[in-house]
DNA sequence: AACAAATTTTTACGCGCGTAAAATTTTGAG
DNA sequence: CTCAAAATTTTACGCGCGTAAAAATTTGTT
C-alpha cells in the first residue's frame, strides 16, 4: 500500500475513478455494484486501504452492523467460551461483536443495557444474570432492541430463548449414577443466582420419584459468583459432620462440583469407581476446567456448539425479520453424558 | 420521567431553556457551565433522560472517551480477571472500556487492531499474544494509537510498560523449595506463547547457579493456548518414564502446573509437604482457580491490583500528555508468595 | 451604581457519510 | 445498429453534534 493517506470517501472516490455515491454502495454491500466497478474500487483499496469512518456511517442508518453480547459473569469459563464463539460467528456474518460482561452485578448489568442502547445495534445476544437481574429494566430493554436470550430464560422476555434443556443434564446424571451404583444427593446453592439451577433440582426431584428414591438436597449458604469456594465450604462442613446421606453426589453445576472435590480431597475423602473410593461426584456443564479436577469430573456437557450456532443464526433471523418474531421460541439442546473419573 | 421523546440535542435544549451549544458543552464537561445552568439542564434530563448521540459525538472529536482493552486469550482467567479490573477504573475515570480477546490467534489480534483503529479510541491497554504477534503490525498500531502494553513487553514497542517482575517470583519460589526441601527443575513448553516464559526460565537459571545447584529444566512440547492440556500430557509423559531428576518441580505457570497435579493424581503420585508425598510442585501466577487444585496450588501471585491500577494511571496519564511520553518507562510489580499444600 | 470578567446565546459552518431523485452512461438482447 | 433495462454519476440534502467567533447577558467586585 502506497504512503498517500486518505481523509475521507470523496477522496477516495477520486482517486479509484468511481463516485462518491457508488463507493459507498459498496461499502455497504460490495455485490450491488457492477463487476468492472467493484474491481476498481478493489484495485483502489490495495493500493491506499481506505476504510470509512465507522462514526459517520453509524450516525444516518437506522440499524447498525453492531452486534451486542452480554454475559453475566467473564471469569466463568463457561461464558468466555460460549462468547468466543459467538463472536466468530457474528464476524463470519460480517457484523461487529461487542462483548460486555456484568461481572455478577445488578449495577453492572443495568450500566451494560444502557451503553448497548445508545451504540444502536442491529441485535443483542443477552445472558441475563438471572435472579439478580432488573427485569423491567430488561423488559425495556428488550422492547426497544431486538434481543435474542440465551442460556438463562426470563419468561417472555426478548424474542426468543436458546439454552441448554436442563431436565435433559440431570436425567442423564442421575440415571447414570443410579444404574451404575447409588441414587445420589443434589448439591446445590441455597438461593442459586441463575434459573437453571432451579430447573435442575426439580428435574431432580421428579426423577428420583420416578425411579422409586426419595429426593435428598442438601443446600448450601453463600452469595455471589465465587461458586468454587461457595462449593468447598458447603462441602466441608457437610462432609465434616457426616451430614452426607448416600455415597453419590450429583452437583448442580461445575463449578461447585470444583469446590465440593476440593474439599474431599482435603478431608482425604477418595472420590471416584474405584474400589477404594469412598464417595462418587458427578456434576452438570461441562466446564473447560472440569477435565482437570482430581478426580477428573464426570458431568453432563453442555452442546456449546449448538447453543451458540442456534444463538447467533436466530438473532440474524430476527435482524432479518426486522427486529420482531411473530412468536417467542425457546430451544433446548439436550446435554451430552461425559463419563470421567469421578463417577 | 416522561413519555416525550426527544430526538436530539436541539429538542432537548428547547425543553430546558438553554441554548443547544451550552448544552453541548455540559455534556462534555458538568463543570464548565455556571452552577445555575447546569441545574437546569440535570432537571430537565431527569424528566426526558436525553443522551446524546454516540456516533454524532465522535464524529466531529480528535479522540474519543473509548479505551480499547486487549487480552491475548480471554478464555485464561487470569486475563478475565485483570480485564474486569481494567475495566471498572475506566468507567470510574468516565471511559467507555471496550474489550477484545484475541484468543490466541494472530489472526484476531490484528483484526482487533484493526478494529479498534476505526473506533478512534483516546488510548490502548495491549497485552499481546507475545511469540505469536506480529511485531510490525503492533509497532505501526502503537505508533499511531497512544498505547500502554501490559502483563507481556515488547521492546521499544508502545508508550510504556506495565506488567510483573519475573524475576521475583521464580527467586522466591526457587528459594523457597530450597531452603524447606530440595531444589526443583523447572517445568515449561518448548516454545513458550509468552515472553514471560523466558524470563522465568532464566530467572530459574540464575537462581539456581546462585545457590549453588546445577538447573535441571525439563521442556515438553505442544502448542497453543492449552495449557492445562499441554502440561498434564507433558507431566504424564516424564512421570512415566521416571525422568523426573527431583523431587520438587516448579511450573512455569499456574496452568501448566493444574495439568501436571492432573497427571499426578492420575498416576497416583501423592504431592505436598506431607510425610506420605514424593513430590512438591509450586507454580507462579497465582490463577483464580489454582486455590481449587488438589493438592492447593503453592504459588507465586501476581499483584492484580498494583498492575491493573498502574496500567490504566499510565494510559490517563498519557491521554493527558497528548498520547506520547518522553521516555518509555517499564514498571514491574513484584509477586507475593502463596504458600499452600502443594510445597 | 458602574464596570470588567465570566458565562451564555446567536450565528454559522463543518464533520463524513447515507440516500433520494434525476440525468447520464453502460450493458445486453435482438 | 437500435433500444430498453440496468448501472452509474450528478446533484443535493440531511444526520446530530462539535466548535469557533461575535454579540448579549449575567456575575462579582469596588
Amino acid at each position: 500500500m502506497s504512503a498517500t493517506k486518505i481523509r475521507n470517501m470523496e477522496e477516495f472516490a477520486a482517486i479509484s475513478g468511481i463516485s462518491r455515491p457508488t463507493v459507498s454502495k459498496y461499502f455497504n454491500d460490495p455485490n450491488s455494484v457492477r463487476k468492472s466497478t467493484r474491481e476498481r474500487i478493489e484495485a483502489a483499496l490495495e493500493q491506499h486501504d481506505y476504510r470509512p469512518n465507522i462514526y459517520a456511517i453509524n450516525q444516518n442508518r437506522r440499524l447498525t452492523k453492531n452486534i451486542g453480547i452480554v454475559v453475566p459473569y467473564l471469569a466463568d469459563p463457561f461464558f468466555t467460551e460460549i462468547a468466543r464463539r459467538i463472536e466468530r460467528l457474528c464476524i463470519e456474518a460480517s457484523f461487529r461483536p461487542i462483548l460486555f460482561s456484568s461481572h455478577g452485578e445488578q449495577a453492572l448489568e443495568i450500566e451494560n443495557l444502557e451503553s448497548l442502547r445508545s451504540i444502536k445495534p442491529a441485535g443483542v445476544l443477552l445472558a441475563p444474570l438471572g435472579r439478580a437481574s432488573d427485569r423491567v429494566v430488561i423488559e425495556e430493554f428488550c422492547a426497544d432492541v431486538p434481543t435474542v436470550l440465551f442460556d438463562s430464560n426470563i419468561e417472555k422476555v426478548g424474542e426468543a430463548f436458546v439454552g441448554s434443556d436442563n431436565f435433559s443434564f440431570v436425567s442423564q446424571t442421575v440415571e447414570y449414577l443410579t444404574r451404575t451404583g447409588e441414587p445420589p444427593s443434589f448439591f446445590e446453592m441455597r438461593t442459586p443466582a441463575n434459573p437453571n439451577a432451579n430447573k435442575r433440582r426439580l428435574a431432580y426431584i421428579q426423577m428420583m420419584e420416578r425411579l422409586g428414591f426419595d429426593p435428598n438436597i442438601i443446600k448450601i449458604s453463600g452469595e455471589g459468583w465465587a461458586f468454587e469456594e461457595i462449593g468447598r465450604r458447603g462441602a466441608l462442613k457437610i462432609l465434616e459432620q457426616g451430614a452426607l446421606p448416600t455415597n453419590a453426589v450429583l452437583c448442580s453445576n461445575d463449578r461447585l462440583a470444583i469446590g465440593f472435590l476440593a474439599a474431599c480431597y482435603e478431608l482425604g475423602i477418595k472420590v471416584g469407581r474405584e474400589p477404594d473410593c469412598t464417595l462418587r461426584v458427578a456434576s452438570n456443564d461441562d466446564h473447560p476446567f472440569s477435565r482437570f479436577t482430581c478426580p477428573s469430573l464426570t458431568t453432563a456437557a453442555h452442546d456449546y456448539e449448538a447453543v451458540s450456532n442456534r444463538s447467533v443464526e436466530t438473532l440474524l433471523e430476527l435482524i432479518e425479520n426486522g427486529g420482531r418474531f411473530a412468536t417467542r421460541t425457546e430451544t433446548l439442546f439436550p446435554a451430552k453424558l461425559v463419563l470421567r473419573a469421578s463417577a
